[in-house]
DNA sequence: CATGAATGAGAGTTCATTCAT
DNA sequence: TATGAATGAACTCTCATTCAT
């Protein structure tokens, strides 16, 4: 960022500007989103989009960063309320809660998933694994001795990318044959199995 | 195709366009294939690509279409081997090769796998979704009673893409902490013990 | 236009633009009027132009756009003088002027007439033909008793087509073997005879 | 022309080619008849097409010489007859008969007249002119003492141009409030008036 | 001779970025 | 500091023409 927002003002130029860029991204997809546009769509000049980012990647780097912290604070509150579900319920719940996201804000976070590659993503990326990381810890220390989950940074690397990008799949084609539903609950067994299991790939 | 190639050396020229844009989207990725880039890839002039090309994403749909040919033989190949292999053999068997695939011609499938959502991917995903479907509905029928799996659109949708999306971010981000062994096992039995549940989805 | 003038500055450049092309129509003919030509004879960048014009045809409608304008402000200022004269003076008036404003410019106006069917033209023309209907009409309001002119449309409609590409073929082929005040004066018999005629083609 | 067809193969060549070319012109409008375009059309190659006409404007060229050619032997048919009439039975016909030109062959003739300036036309318009004027010349000599015709060329020239170009703007337009026979009467009319009129435009 | 594959200059257009005001 | 006018490199695509086969 080329400038420390000291002033008021100035830190909510760069809110505004931040939020242009998602409203963008989500109407008129991530190649449509041109630095004129966003500052268009904020009601400001490019001129001042550029004093305050030094490029278009580091308003989207900027974006993400907001995002991850947003999260971190929304996963923070649903912490508490996990541990008391059982394994099954908190998966479906997990999945629901994603598959709403997806379809919120015009798509702007199924954009965001569908470019994750092209993104500068390592920083909410990072947040997001840590916390589900945390989740997984405190649940499964909740219920230990009930699920022993051993490797769990695989385990849950597997199930967010599985169910994700599936979700996101499934939104994107959206050929008619697949019922919500069935994939909802299709994923549900399949990750509620994989973290029941024990760790041995092969039986003896 | 604006033209069909009549005498040898335009079929030539056809394949190497589409070779030439397959090496560019694998060292410049799909953004960095431009039409004057494949040309001189190719060793050739702009015009050569349109006098067989109506424009960029036709070149494209043609070198998926190949895709989607080849990939059609080398399944056609391989479907009769599935069924003598247990399950879990299979399913392990099916992942490795999609992550040799990944790590292939410098990263070519990994970028289309990638960028799916911007190409026209239809021929290609049908192709596939539909060899997949007649491998698992012939696997499953060898092997009735053992494992009687409703709703395999759904199990297989879910499937493929958990595993190859998993797969392709495990390579994307080489973190490090990630072992490729352990993904794969993970993988496996995630899907293994999925393929292998019973439908419903809430134990009783 | 793709972006409203706000700046003084600005509305300049679009006016610059817009006699570029006019400067390149007259000098290059319209098949040399490029966009890269027209900025470079504007002394501004290509980007300039489509800052303010969506596509070269929307300069070009512009260009006749603005056409339109100062010729309605043109006849609207010769309505009142014309009701004086009679016929056949104003008819060679007429001629006279529109064979000055052929040669002016660098033949800016004869290439126009020359391309009249490539051209997005119909506002010019619209405004042009109303114009001259409303002079027509008013003149002959005015002289009333002395030519009852019946259906005036038509009669405008050839007078003016005949006019102008007469005169069009004239200045272009300029063989020297026909004199201008030859054509003129040709043009003013006939016109006038014309108008002045009844309306029944065929004498009893 | 590059090379003098000898030969019987060589001499239908070129007018399989001239006549694909006007075809195009017919069908695509002279920008949209590309060389390519002509030789798929003629069933020849590009190559072929080269090696009987120098470049694209010797082709057309051709093709204009062409109907220099035709005209001039369709008129000579018709000298004999034109005598007889009344003159402004005569010019009813020779309109009539040069508005059903405008809508033959695809509209190829309106094509031309439209693109005149475009076309290296000269010796079209020679022969034309050269015939209109013997034909003119003809009649008022059968005529004379009826109308004493005075600077013929200038009359001659001024009459076909309005007549042309008024029937090809009729065409073009057609706003549908104009109807051919009004516009047919009224040139008639015109025209008529105008070469009987005596020489001195203004009168006594 | 005939073919049609190959060329490449040049057209229209876009957009991240700069800089005078 | 804020503005938005201005930039220009780079992109996709066309077509008259050439030349190896």
């Amino acid at each position: 960022m080329r400038k420390k927002p000291q002033q008021q003002r100035s830190r909510q130029m760069v809110d505004t500007l931040v939020e242009a860029t998602a409203r963008c991204i989500a109407k008129n997809g991530l190649d449509g989103t041109t630095t004129p546009l966003i500052a268009e769509t904020a009601g400001v000049s490019v001129g001042s989009l550029y004093q305050y980012f030094d490029s278009k990647e580091a308003l989207i780097a900027a974006l993400l960063e907001k995002l991850a912290h947003d999260l971190t604070r929304l996963l923070n509150q649903q912490v508490g309320l996990a541990g008391k579900l059982e394994l099954e319920d908190m998966v479906r719940m997990a999945i629901r809660v994603t598959l709403t996201y997806m379809h919120e804000d015009e798509g702007f976070y199924l954009e965001l998933a569908r470019n994750w590659h092209r993104l500068p993503v390592d920083r909410v990326a990072d947040v997001l694994e840590r916390h589900i990381m945390d989740i997984g810890r405190l649940y499964f220390l909740q219920h230990v001795g009930k699920y022993p989950v051993e490797n769990l940074p695989v385990r849950l690397f597997i199930t967010y990318n599985s169910v994700l990008f599936t979700l996101v799949r499934f939104i994107s084609q959206d050929s008619g044959l697949l019922k919500e539903d069935d994939i909802v609950d299709g994923l549900t067994v399949m990750i509620t199995g994989y973290l029941r299991s024990s760790s041995a790939p092969a039986s003896p």
